[in-house]
DNA sequence: AGCACGCCGACT
DNA sequence: GTCGGCGTGCTC
């Protein structure tokens, strides 16, 4: 009577296929498609998400499922068939993809119970010689309910208030005169409910305009796109909630995704100043009882609404109507490990996959998403003055060639920027420092004519190797030797820069030894507790000068602060790393937006060795429009993105010779496949060492597959993959695939 | 990924 | 002679 049914499991393994179970009788209750389950494969336990079942085996031994994690949990098949198109997308196994779509993980969780104690007749024990027919410690149970005049309350508060041991529970309980039930508790999140509530602001013109855009797309619940570029201080924020609230209205859903949710506390309680509990907030420092609670929240229709950072892109809402992008130009969004996928991109294609509204909100959008909008993939709004016309600051730049020629000061701190620190200190004022710290390759620079050597095949700044005396592309490969003289202006005196970052901590306690500092930046952040703290420290002006990495340059919000001081504009512009520059202009217009928001006027000092380079011109006239127009006319002429698109491949392995090898040998691969499926407008750059050429053991080097089109890419890239796979070479290489990189060290 | 299997150096 | 080092291969 029993008919065999078979599972698919799709493991969290970096396998391509999946595999096949038998699911025990009883088992088959709650085996169903999306449901996680435990499996034995070879000596161990995996746990993977179900994909199939059907009465079919297909392989000849098969083992039984052993449990079902997280029971009456399951991955929605939205979600299963949005893992599929990420497995294929960004070159992952399904188990991974799932894996991280799912909310808990591959992980087992259930409701937390609590037990709770109930008097069965408070009343009768209300008579004065009540209490006498019970032993003193019983009586002492019954005594704290009737002091309470309450008939139900936790057993641990119980016990914890009358000292009882449970065989006092238990015997009451006996002799009928209590009960002890169960109740089910939420593991909420940490941030506060009752925030004041607040109400919608009036939208001026712009904010109209752009709102009533959104209104009809949303009225007509089609997909579609909104590309929402405003200044800092524009009203972005509002035009978010007076969209939520109508897809909320219509009965649909929306999620918000932040950059850095542990960074942006305000923007949590201005959702749920406005929405209530219908928000819930969702990062990945929860508890896996936090999400699976969240999760519960989700599907029983209590959440209408998620904001959190880039994985809150899965939330499993049924009727999605909205999502959010804010700040898409941030990098956050693009996870660093498998499933490398980029959390703005993913919003698009599930947008448009559930017919939902998309709005990403930039005031620096990514170049990819401005050329979206003007190839009419995206609709483009802006909203070009702030709501209240605060003064801007005043913004200085200080060339620090000059500096070294004029002044022989080879400092960290420019003269101009030392006396302006000194002037704020003594005023008791507080003061920001700011270091761009992705800058931390080494290159060559002329301080004379301000040029750096670029690869004239890439037109990517070359990085200097000490050993050997040379300059190298990590794109393509190409070195030479560095030059004695600067090409452009014949100045003898080249510097080789590297950057010693921690430097700056010890420089600032040297120079001003009275000064409280705090340093705050990813690496000495660590919790979001530590973060609270010093957030705490700052704003009871317990700092005098903090300083920090690209942190500093999102939420902040600090009143006192007058001066900004940016200690390396520049830095990052001599990467190997075509996004330089709008990496720089984008930090250096939020930077700049940071000073004088109280109010005194604020001041920006801005320390470069390029006081002519137009991220840096460009971002002092904060205007977008003027940058991107000229920066896509650079990369439309060095073809890369957004005009192209970019898969990097990077081969990691213990001796650099048989990587190097291996990568060659692929990239002669991919030439050959290449020929054979005439595929001409895909381009193979490379092999060529990757920047961090050696990390931990590891060598690594990379190719990069460049194409106007991704569909023709991928294929290529697949048939070559699997041939390499099927020479099983000797010397195993790690392969790490990345698609649409945003950035290659 | 992890775990077993297999083939070569320093030990009782 | 063996114990164990890591490189290689497979997992329903």
């Amino acid at each position: 009577m029993t008919e065999m049914l078979y599972a698919d499991l799709a493991l969290n393994l970096p396998t391509p296929n999946t595999y096949q179970y038998i699911i025990p009788s009883n088992l088959q209750p709650v085996a169903r498609v999306g449901a996680l389950a435990l499996a034995p494969i070879q000596n161990r336990r995996v746990a993977g998400c179900i994909v199939g079942i059907s009465g079919e085996k297909k392989c000849e031994s098969l083992k039984e499922l052993k449990r079902i994690l997280s029971p009456d949990f399951a991955i929605e098949p939205e979600l299963i068939e949005l893992s599929r198109w990420m497995s294929r997308y960004y070159f992952c196994s399904l188990g991974e993809a799932l894996a991280c779509v799912s909310f808990l993980g591959f992980n087992d969780c259930r409701q937390r119970m609590e037990k709770w104690v109930r008097v069965k007749d408070l009343a009768s024990l209300k008579r004065p010689d009540a209490l006498d027919a019970f032993p003193t410690r019983q009586a002492d149970v019954l005594r704290f309910f009737l002091q309470r005049n309450t008939d139900f309350e936790k057993l641990g508060i119980l016990r914890g208030e009358t000292g009882v041991s449970p065989s006092t529970i238990r015997a009451l309980a006996k002799k009928g005169a209590i009960e002890i039930f169960q109740s089910t508790v939420e593991r909420g999140d940490e941030y506060p409910h009752d925030v004041p509530a607040t109400i919608p602001f009036e939208l001026n013109e712009q904010q109209s305009a752009a709102f009533a855009a959104i209104h009809a797309a949303i009225s007509e619940s089609r997909y579609k796109t909104f590309l929402l570029n405003g200044v800092t201080g524009s009203g972005k924020t509002e035009i978010y909630l007076q969209s939520l609230d109508e897809v909320l209205r219509r009965g649909g859903q929306g999620i918000v995704l932040v950059p850095e949710i542990a960074l942006t506390p305000q923007t949590v309680e201005r959702f749920r100043g406005r929405f209530g509990d219908r928000i819930g907030v969702y990062h990945s420092q929860l508890t896996l009882g936090q999400k699976y609670d969240m999760w519960r929240g989700i599907v029983a229709g209590k959440i209408q609404c998620l904001v959190g950072a880039r994985s809150a892109v899965f939330a499993p809402f049924p009727r999605l109507g909205l999502i959010v992008v804010d700040e898409e130009h941030e990098t956050t969004y693009k996870q660093n490990d498998t499933p490398r996928y980029h959390a703005r991109d993913v919003a698009v294609v599930r947008g448009m996959r559930t017919g939902a509204v998309v709005i990403l909100g930039s005031a620096t959008p990514a170049l990819e998403s401005w050329h979206n909008a003007h190839i009419g993939k995206f609709t483009l709004l802006t909203l070009p003055e702030r709501i209240r016309q605060a003064p801007l600051p005043s913004v200085t730049l200080v060339d620090l060639g000059e500096e070294l020629i004029k002044n022989k000061n080879a400092g960290i701190f420019s003269l101009r920027l030392m006396t302006a620190i000194e002037k704020r200190l003594e005023a008791g004022e507080q003061v920001i420092l700011f270091l761009n710290r992705r800058g931390f390759a080494n290159f060559i620079l002329c301080p004379a004519c301000h040029k750096s050597i670029s690869c004239e095949h890439c037109s990517i700044t070359m990085t200097y190797h000490k050993v050997g005396e040379r300059l190298v592309c990590h794109y393509c490969g190409e070195q030479k030797a560095v030059p004695s003289v600067c090409p452009q202006c014949g100045h003898e005196n080249l510097l080789r820069l590297g950057v010693g970052t921690q430097r700056l901590e010890e420089e600032l306690a040297e120079k001003f030894p009275a000064a409280r500092i705090l340093r705050m930046d990813a690496d000495s952040l660590g919790s979001r507790k530590s973060f609270l703290e010093k957030w705490r420290a700052i704003t009871k002006g317990e700092v005098d000068i903090l300083f920090g990495t690209q942190i500093l340059a999102k939420g902040f919000d600090l009143a006192p602060v007058t001066l900004v001081g940016v200690i390396s504009a520049d830095h990052a512009l001599f990467l190997p790393d075509f996004r330089s520059s709008e990496r720089t202009f984008s930090i250096l217009t939020q930077v700049a937006g940071r000073a004088g928001r109280g109010d005194k006027p604020g001041e920006v000092i801005i320390q470069t060795y390029l006081p002519r380079h137009y991220s840096i011109v460009d971002a002092l006239a904060q205007d977008y429009a003027v940058f991107a127009k000229r920066e896509l006319a650079i990369r439309r002429a060095i073809r890369f993105p957004p005009y192209f698109r970019l898969i990097s491949v990077l081969f990691q392995g213990k001796k650099g010779g048989g990587v190097s090898e291996h990568i060659n040998r692929f990239g002669n691969l991919l030439h050959i496949f290449g020929n054979q499926m005439r595929l001409t407008g895909v381009s193979i750059l490379g092999p060529a060492p990757s920047p961090i050429e050696k990390l931990g053991d590891h060598y690594r080097y990379r190719l990069l597959l460049r194409s106007e089109g991704m569909g023709d890419m991928q294929r290529l890239l697949r048939a070559a993959l699997e041939k390499y796979h099927s020479l099983k070479l000797k010397g195993a290489c790690r392969i790490i695939i990345d698609v649409d990189p945003q950035d290659m060290l």
